[in-house]
DNA sequence: AGAGGATATGAACAGTCGTTCAATTCATCT
DNA sequence: AGATGAATTGAACGACTGTTCATATCCTCT
């Protein structure tokens, strides 16, 4: 017994990585188990190890596609560190807004992530905060921005947008735009001198 | 066959909730199994049964016991917004120093609460959430604060200050007070008029 | 000394887990 | 038409899951 229909290699493998990223999401790493994704998927569990090497393997593509993603689309203006932090924010917010499931994974699943997977996945990250922090030191030293700690107003602006996830919602009250607008307000009266 | 010392129901009891918060923040509800619990404790799993109805009141308990505790202990003065502001910011970030592992557990395991013990412990944190959001707009109010929208405010406020337990550690490079000025000088702009 | 209750064990239950693999089906190529 | 190989099934593996319960032990009270 085998296919029932005619062969869907191709989109077979986006769609596991679909239904997962949409499990994991929802239910968690740990709570999800293959049978519930090759379910979804329309397909019986063992045809899974076609397309991954096993579950492990599933979350960290995922994670790592995702912030090789963040990383490539961040371009920042050759301008002053003001209009480079506002392109920054207003980049963190759109892609955080744009891919919710993404965003919490790659936050939400550290923790189930092998040893290795970790390293590389932490590794991308910092880099992206240190993107971030170097315009703010660049800020101080053109004394354009007033901080205490570079370090931590890199953390602490990060956690703030990243906090959008938690309540935005497609449709609500405020648009893309005025979410942009509104954090990035915050953001420049938190760190201008 | 049963117990091979003598009686310690007084203290099994606190040593589960303990080993459970451990274990829940390290590796995530749904990956630890009631044996591992019962091991860090050094007790059969069945014991377990004589202190808990089940796994899912376990974490419900611990959650519930988080936000009863950080709502109870929150007072604010009675004085001018900007100070009731500060209150709120300092309160914030000591109690979420001091419980690192209930702060994570409370955010991250939200999703493996069941219907009803959700909708309580959500009840909670919106109940905190207005604590800060009445005090931001009476700032509003009196011309203290100048904020586009005091809802998403509160939100960034509360993103931002959680975001303490990302990086800090006891022990590191700054002082839980040299943390607490900081985050509250930059809560402090970014809200004032 | 003996009873009674609180505390704990360890085996058992039925179910699920991630993963493997021989067998099978289908599309394509010769 | 027949062969080839990719795609998929479905059964099976041993291990582990949350939970229950008869049984056993120890402390306390009489």
């Amino acid at each position: 017994m085998a296919r029932k229909q005619g062969s869907h290699a191709e989109t077979t493998g986006p769609r596991i990585r679909d239904a997962a990223l949409r499990l994991f999401a929802q239910h968690g790493y740990a709570a999800v188990s293959m049978r519930q994704i090759a379910r979804e998927v329309g397909v019986q569990a063992g045809a899974l190890y076609l397309y991954t090497p096993d579950k492990q393997t599933l979350l960290y593509d995922l994670m790592r596609a995702h912030l090789e993603h963040l990383l490539g689309h961040l371009q920042l203006p050759d301008a002053a560190p003001e209009a480079q932090l506002e392109a920054f924010c207003r980049h963190h917010i759109r892609y955080h807004i744009d891919r919710p499931e993404l965003v919490f994974i790659a936050y939400m699943e550290l923790r189930n992530l092998e040893t290795g997977n970790f390293a590389a996945i932490e590794a991308l990250r910092h880099q992206y905060e240190d993107r971030l922090q170097t315009i703010l030191k660049a800020g101080q030293a053109s004394g354009d921005f007033a901080l205490a700690d570079s370090k931590l107003a890199t953390m602490a602006i990060i956690a703030m947008l990243t906090g959008v996830n938690t309540w935005y919602r497609e449709g609500g009250r405020l648009s893309r735009a005025d979410v942009e607008a509104i954090y990035w307000d915050m953001v420049r009266k938190a760190v201008t001198a």
